[in-house]
DNA sequence: TCTGGGGTCCTTTAACTA
DNA sequence: TCTGTAGTTAAAGGACCC
């Protein structure tokens, strides 16, 4: 989502040169804040701000109203309420968000099969082959972003260029609501003036490393040898960025992503430092991993933690397991061990659990104790019978190793003691 | 009223294998 | 067999994006 305030807004006259411009980048205009406005007009013209309405919560999307305040995404909402006290501030509601960002991207495939959606508003279309259907790059930007309005009632903004790079960079001047033409001649031209910070993966790190050595726009980083821009960025990002000031970024339009990680986190409302209540989070957190993976047919291999201590530092921990699971317990488990690894020298403000190196999974029907309730019973269980039976008498294997399928649904036999 | 939650990708270091 | 090295994988941390 972008964040400015649109005071730089640059669109394209009608007639636009559109030559070589078959790749647009879609991207709606503060999209959560404008679905809110448009579920409740009473909140049209006025400053909004969809974010955490209490404790620690932060903007995630503010009307063009607010930001002209100097509210920005990403901004915790007290900072945001104090730069504009008339903002009204909305918890965010994503399902709706879910649904007219389906509606969006149903639109887009309706032009093209050739959509790479890269988050809820925004995706990339190529329309390189849809001329004789729908026209040229312009024409078909012009119709997406009528059509859009007229299915949805919301804006978006939309620029075309020769590569993604490019599109995606015209899109963000050209907001709010508005469309922004690169003619492929004329990449090099349009990029030059521009700040090193308009470049995708230029962040606030590598700007202030480049403008250390004085290379502070697009054109400085053209006349800069690459072996300086490998020198301070590291060979990767140099030499992605040297191209990417040329306008050469050879990405295509992907259909199709592969999802690489799934995890959960929660930022505490106090900071905490009670083992059980952790321990019941990072449980809690497991199972929702766990359903998340099977729901998608998945499996994981790693399972990471991830704990930001009151002072804000921030650490992850990770274990690869014997073998690939979806099962909330097993994450659960592998998660506290690690926990149970950890120093932990201040109260925890946020917790979270991860599973990465995913696979397709094996029966996909291991629909287990995604119930906080059964893993505290069978914890219990666990714990009880230690207490009785002694440590390693029984184990979480055992307990976990005794399942069997009936009718495709995975069952549990009540916890059994290995006497 | 200081700093969310979902991710991806890259770098560095260490351990292991060929 | 010893030693050095090249490649691979894991783990941790951090930058970045929306």
């Amino acid at each position: 989502m972008g964040r400015g305030d649109g005071s730089g807004r640059r669109v394209s006259p009608a007639g636009a040169d559109d030559t070589g411009a078959g790749i647009l980048h879609v991207d709606m205009d503060a999209f959560y804040a404008s679905v809110e406005v448009l579920d409740d007009p009473s909140l049209r013209g006025k400053p909004v701000i969809v974010g955490g309405v209490e404790g620690r919560g932060v903007v995630s999307s503010a009307t063009y109203e607010a930001r002209r305040y100097g509210v920005r995404s990403a901004m915790p909402v007290g900072q945001a309420l104090r730069l504009c006290p008339s903002a009204i501030v909305v918890p965010p509601h994503f399902p709706r968000y879910l649904e007219l960002s389906a509606r969006v991207m149903d639109i887009f495939h309706e032009v093209t099969p050739l959509v790479e959606p890269l988050s809820i508003d925004e995706a990339f279309l190529d329309v390189r082959g849809a001329r004789r259907l729908w026209g040229t790059p312009g024409q078909i930007a012009r119709m997406l972003r009528s059509r859009v309005h007229e299915h949805t009632g919301l804006s978006c903004s939309v620029g075309a260029a020769a590569t993604k790079h490019v599109a995606k960079i015209a899109s963000t001047m050209s907001k709010p609501d508005g469309l922004l033409i690169v003619a492929e001649a004329d990449t090099e031209a349009f990029l030059a003036p521009l700040s090193v910070r308009a470049l995708w993966g230029v962040g606030p790190k590598a700007s202030e490393a480049l403008e250390s050595r004085g290379i502070r726009t697009v054109r400085d980083i053209r006349e800069t040898p690459r072996a300086v821009l490998e020198r301070t960025l590291g060979a990767t990002m140099g030499d992605r960025i040297w191209h990417l000031a040329r306008g050469l970024d050879a990405r295509e339009v992907q259909t199709e992503r592969i999802e690489k990680s799934i995890g959960h986190e929660e930022t505490f409302r106090t900071d905490i430092a009670d083992d059980r209540i952790l321990r019941a989070e990072l449980r809690r957190l497991a199972d929702r991993v766990g359903a998340r993976l099977r729901e998608a047919g998945w499996e994981a291999r790693t399972v990471s933690i991830k704990v930001r201590f009151a002072d804000f530092t921030t650490l992850t921990r990770a274990q690869t397991l014997p073998e690939p699971t979806a099962v909330g317990q097993r994450i659960g488990a592998a998660a506290l061990e690690l926990f149970d690894q950890l120093e932990r020298p201040l109260p925890i403000r946020l917790i979270g659990v991860r599973t990465e190196k995913l696979r397709a999974g094996g029966s996909g029907a291991l629909a287990l104790w995604d119930d906080d309730a059964e893993w505290r019973q069978v914890e219990g269980a666990l714990d009880d019978a230690t207490a009785r039976f002694g440590a390693g008498a029984v184990t979480r294997a055992a307990l976990l190793g005794t399942r069997r399928d009936v009718g495709g649904v995975t069952h549990h036999p009540p916890v059994r003691r290995r006497d």
